[in-house]
DNA sequence: CCTACCGATCGGTAGG
DNA sequence: CCTACCGATCGGTAGG
């Protein structure tokens, strides 16, 4: 029953979910060649040996990490793109999506260690990644085709996909949510950055 | 007298400029914390104690990669930006000088280094590079404002050149070289992208 | 999940 | 630039 699975949230304490959002923070800060099981163990109270009771190895850590951010992602996005408004409207709601999972407090640990340091993933892990990133990547190819039908956008190649993702995920290298700008007036610019005048 | 600095340049052995190219390469490959001193050795054909007399720290090396990462695109840019020419021609060299050096054979590695790697710098060479970084970036701005004067660009904020960025600078991520597209191509894809059409 | 530990590897150095 | 080496640290494990 869902009853063992979910009691009082609050008092369950979630070890391994610790583990994983320790190490998602650590990852996006240092990188994860230089974060140790040390570090990880000491971000949740634990001995250096610890760890290892809920993963195997430090690489499965990442992996769980990275598999997390790209579902979160993943999730955020297709919803926005379900809403069934316009072309405009929608293009923009998965705009905020996607901004709001590489920017915000929740997300933006796991995605910027899925951008970053995937590399570290063995070959068979990374494979898995790329048919998400293929699926998730798909979505928006969709959305540029509907833009380019409405007669917002002239083009709805690949490469302009490509090119509007760096825009997207490079903010990770700049946003600052202190800086007076929030998420959703940064996807509001790059929207009518690409799109024709609302006339 | 320059003689001794720049004899038969083929001959002369330039084992510290050998030393930083394969730790630019190991760099972009592996990243700095995953790259050991002896890989850097070996791919030299050195011992690994004997790095430590060409540089002081496997720091130093790093910065010297940056360094020379940030000097090469901030060169081939400025040199573009100079040719005279109209704004779009200008943009268009701008672009595609940029994307040599970072998809280029001769620059890509100390590219990709600086644009992953920087944040294991010490914080006083990470503000060495943040300086030189904010003079390059003043010659996109600038160009965004030559655009906006010409009537080809509607926005010309500090967002629009992050975005601009950033779409650039993710193309390490995605571009292959026998992928049949030629950077420049891509540059063109990307300044009509973002520019008026020609009329 | 802790204690106690291991073998391997790391950046760096002394002396030549 | 090599030889020979050092202390520190790393990921991971056995046994409880």
């Amino acid at each position: 029953m869902a009853a063992s699975k979910r009691k009082a949230v609050a008092e369950e304490p979630n070890r391994r979910g610790d583990i994983v959002r320790a190490a998602g923070r650590l990852f996006a800060e240092k990188g994860y060649a230089a974060t140790t099981i040390r570090d990880i163990a000491g971000a949740v109270a634990m001995q250096s040996g610890s760890p290892f009771y809920h993963f195997k190895t430090k690489h499965d850590m990442l992996r769980a990490v990275v598999l997390e951010g790209m579902a979160a992602i993943d999730a955020a996005v297709a919803q926005a793109a379900q809403t069934g408004k316009s072309p405009r409207a929608t293009f923009e709601a998965m705009l905020r999506a996607h901004l709001d999972q590489l920017l915000g407090e929740e997300g933006r640990d796991f995605a910027a260690t899925l951008l970053h340091e995937s590399r570290h993933l063995d070959p068979a892990v990374q494979a898995e990644v790329v048919a998400l990133k293929d699926r998730y990547e798909a979505m928006w190819q969709k959305a540029l085709k509907d833009l380019k039908q409405a007669g917002l956008i002239a083009d709805d190649s690949h490469v302009a996909r490509l090119f509007l993702l760096g825009a997207l995920n490079w903010t990770v290298q700049w946003y600052r949510p202190d800086g007076g700008k929030s998420v959703a007036q940064i996807a509001r610019q790059l929207s009518s950055l690409l799109l024709k005048p609302v006339s």
